[in-house]
DNA sequence: AGCACGCCGACT
DNA sequence: GTCGGCGTGCTC
């Protein structure tokens, strides 16, 4: 008896065992998709993950209907991976599968049957079920499963279309591959061993009672023999009217023409030239060299370089060498707006060789991409996170461009998995390299490099020698001391800014908060505006004229009054954006003031238009958050203003700080990227804070120096590992319960120091859901997979109660 | 996760 | 009297 383990896109637990058919035993692999039926009458798409022979003990095992593939879909290194991901992060394999298969090559009760061709069926033999489906496919071809519940009962969907199968009467239909055939395109030539036999005029004389048809043929036969090499399109040649298809018929009816079809992006390549890579700098030069080196001795690559140093270059050279070794280039980015750069570069050197894919893409594109990966036809695969999952056959280099970003671990997706460090360990799988650039490393990547687990690479100036912004940190207080103050900005802050425009140069202003006012108080009462779902108070957005929960999204109108005392005297407190953004159109209401937050960018190609302007310099002032830290390479920008600075600092999160130093100098970056006189101006009540110290200093050894004696001092990543478990549910006592239960088992296992909570989260409740956490801080090194262990039979334990399965939990490892 | 079964309240 | 709410149990 053979069986295979089969993960299913469910979110239970391991792996489900099944029979494996005789007839399928000679064919059946790792890796391929198979066909199980799964509970009274569903049927799902699995992935074999295991065959062995172990009759399982305490149940039967069912029988895989069929399997879907020829060749295993999922490489061995993919299963590992996700066995991985599974392992490290307390996920379950059925959402490592949804997550990583577009949802046509997952089809559940959506695949389809149909009727064998040419085979002659008993009726007599058939019960009844049988009978119906036969003659269901008899009348409509191709058959639903879901469909099928309408006349057959839904127990014994499953039993009917097995003794089917097994009669050879039906099949299942492979909708998936012809659905998702690339689109072919007609082409024409002419054959060669015409050319080569037949004497051309004696041809052109049999031609000559149709014209038509000679001048069709004298046309494809010139640009033939112009170039031998090159693909005539069908529909080339009825572009200008003057053939037809009949014309082309009759040519192809007398063997002169040869129709053929190629898949359409096989043959698209690019026709422009073939730009060389800049030359390096000397420090690019050394950094190469020392990337080199790294990979040389298989070492994975910290390339840490200041805004403008070029790290772009060296990803280039490196992409270079690798596609010249026969291998292929993942080059991750956290999300995929941030492309254009890297891509056009990319575009013309490889043509049709790169490839594109996000989560954006529809499902048909996908598989698309898919396909492409899986046939080795993409060398350069430009993505985000969603691709380390595709079917690599070849992969020789990962680069994790800006691997700080906090993209690369969004905590709303299931599951839960940090980009950057599951890169380094499916380059492990692959034998690849790894390279993660940014000029903000994360703190835990820079331990890494320092520890040298990662070599780590420094380019500390920017490309061409250009100097950096710099630093000047505003007193604030002081400024409102001595009357030095117009609303939000100092004076002082002005005059920079009037200054820069006199010089014709723009502005940055960066305020990192949505909205316009972050409360509306009634100053009779006190009361707020709180969101009906969530325990947050809804902010003020001036431009839309509401109030929005930035949570769940919720909207509600201003309120004219206080709903509670009907007091007129409402009071906006905390400053948004949009705020600043009013305030600065008034200082400077002779000049253009753009604001750029995803509430003003939700339009279409609003981006776009904005980008547009800034580049034709219409734009002499943008204000916005996080946003302007990103992709906003421009050559006139002089000065980053931050009139708020402190608002970034006062965040419950241990990553405030790193997050604050990676913002302000992000955006600082945009300044003098040309020029070299960038200025960034720090208005801050607290100049002294050490924070602002170090980024004014702009030493960037003693900065991380910093950030990592705090982490020490504090327990935190990376001299811990960090555990988030988090539970929710729609009545408080029950979480409340549920969490001192979970609790409660933890710390049987677990010393006490470890355990942090239960306690509500920061935001008690979410989309009417009460939220509780409990933190788990446990030690690095060889200790961390006992505890682990520990932790997952903790979790095991609450999951056997059955009054706490209603209750959502999600578990973050390395949150 | 997704579904069936079973037990309670509020409706034609 | 039944429809439908959600609590519980189960899936190879």
């Amino acid at each position: 008896m053979q069986y295979a383990q089969i993960v299913l896109p469910l979110n239970l637990r391991g792996t489900f065992t099944y029979k494996i058919p005789d007839e399928l035993i000679p064919f059946i692999q790792i890796g391929m998709r198979v066909l199980v039926p799964f509970g009274g009458k569903k049927i799902y798409t699995g992935i074999v993950f295991e065959i062995h022979d172990q009759d399982p003990e305490t149940f039967v095992a069912k029988d895989i209907i069929s399997t879907l593939d020829e060749q295993p879909i999922v490489p061995k290194e993919q299963i590992n991976f996700w066995n991985w991901l599974s392992g490290y992060y307390l996920c379950n394999l059925g959402e490592i599968y949804r997550f990583a298969f577009p949802s046509s090559l997952k089809l559940e009760s959506e695949t389809y049957l149909k009727l064998k061709p040419n085979i002659t069926i008993e009726f007599e033999n058939l019960d009844i079920n049988e009978m119906h489906l036969i003659q269901a496919l008899e009348v409509r071809q191709l058959i639903n499963l879901t469909d099928i519940e309408a006349f057959i009962a839904k127990k014994e969907i499953v039993k009917t279309i097995n003794s089917l199968i097994d009669l050879q009467y039906i099949e299942i239909d492979e909708k998936i591959s012809e659905k998702y055939k690339a689109k072919e395109v007609a082409y024409v030539k002419i054959p060669e061993q015409l050319l080569e036999n037949e004497n051309l005029t004696e041809i052109l004389s049999k031609l000559n009672r149709s014209p038509k048809q000679k001048d069709l043929f004298l046309l494809i036969l010139s640009r033939q023999t112009e170039n031998p090499s090159g693909f005539i399109k069908k529909s080339e040649l009825f572009e200008n009217g003057n053939f037809a298809g009949t014309h082309f018929k009759a040519l192809s009816d007398k063997k002169l023409l040869e129709e053929y079809y190629q898949q359409k992006d096989r043959l698209e390549s690019y026709e422009g030239e073939i730009e060389d890579l800049d030359v390096l700098s000397d420090a690019q030069k050394s950094a190469k060299a020392d990337v080199d080196e790294a990979f040389e001795e298989k070492k994975n690559v910290l390339l840490h370089g200041v805004t403008s140093s070029g790290k772009t270059h060296i990803y280039l050279e490196k992409i270079d060498e690798c596609v010249n070794e026969g291998k292929n280039v993942l080059f991750l980015l956290p999300e995929i707006s941030l492309t254009k750069q890297i891509t056009q570069r990319l575009e013309k050197k490889y043509g049709k060789q790169l490839g594109f894919y996000h989560q954006k893409l529809t499902d048909f594109e996908k598989v698309e991409v898919w396909r492409r990966i899986k046939n080795n036809d993409v060398k350069i695969l430009i993505a985000t996170r969603g691709a380390l999952f595709l079917p690599f056959q070849n992969l020789g280099l990962i680069i994790v461009d800006e691997e700080h970003d906090s993209a690369y671990k969004p905590r709303e997706v299931t599951p839960f998995f940090n980009a950057k460090d599951a890169a380094l360990v499916l380059a492990g799988l692959y034998d690849a390299r790894v390279i993660l650039g940014s000029a903000t490393p994360s703190v835990e990547s820079y331990y890494l490099a320092k520890k040298e687990k990662l070599k780590y690479i420094f380019l500390n100036e920017r490309f061409g020698k250009v100097k950096l912004p710099e630093y000047e940190l505003i007193n604030f207080k002081e400024a409102q001391d001595s009357k030095k103050v117009s609303g939000n900005f100092s004076l002082q802050l002005i005059d920079e800014i009037k200054k820069t425009l006199h010089e014709k140069n723009q502005t940055i202003i960066l305020h990192n908060r949505r909205g316009y006012a972050n409360v509306i108080e009634c100053e009779s009462c006190g009361y707020v505006n709180y969101c009906s779902n969530c325990d947050v108070v809804m902010t003020y957005h001036k431009s839309a004229n509401e109030m929005k929960c930035h949570y769940c999204g919720q909207r509600a109108s201003k309120p004219k009054t206080c709903p509670k005392c009907y007091s007129e005297n409402l009071n906006e407190r905390g400053v948004g954006v949009e705020q600043i953004h009013e305030e600065i159109s008034k200082i400077f209401p002779e000049n253009e003031v753009d604001r750029m937050d995803v509430d003003s960018m939700r339009k279409k190609f609003a981006y776009e238009k904005l980008y547009e302007k800034i580049e034709d310099r219409e734009t002499d002032i943008i204000v916005g958050t996080q946003m302007i830290s990103k992709g906003l390479d421009f050559d006139h920008i002089e000065l980053v203003a931050i009139p708020k600075a402190d608002s970034m600092l006062y965040v419950q999160d241990f990553r405030a700080e790193e997050r604050a130093y990676q913002l302000i100098t992000q955006v600082s970056g945009r300044a003098g990227r040309v020029s070299g006189n960038g200025k960034v101006l720090i208005q801050t009540f607290n100049p002294d804070h050490s924070v602002f110290q170090l980024i004014k200093l702009n030493n960037v050894a003693k900065i991380y120096k910093y950030f990592l004696t705090e982490r020490q001092k504090f327990h935190y990543p990376p001299f811990t590992k960090l555990i988030m478990i988090e539970l929710k549910h729609t009545k408080e006592d029950r979480v409340n319960r549920a969490s001192q239960f979970l609790g409660s088992i933890l710390r049987k296992y677990l010393p006490e120091e470890c355990i942090l909570g239960p306690e509500k989260a920061p935001i008690a409740r979410l989309n009417n859901l009460y939220q509780f956490q409990i933190l788990l801080k446990l030690p690095r090194g060889k200790n961390y997979e006992k505890f682990k262990n520990r932790v997952l039979l903790s979790l095991k334990e609450f999951d056997e109660i059955t009054a706490y399965q209603s209750i959502k939990k999600g578990v973050f490892v390395d949150f």
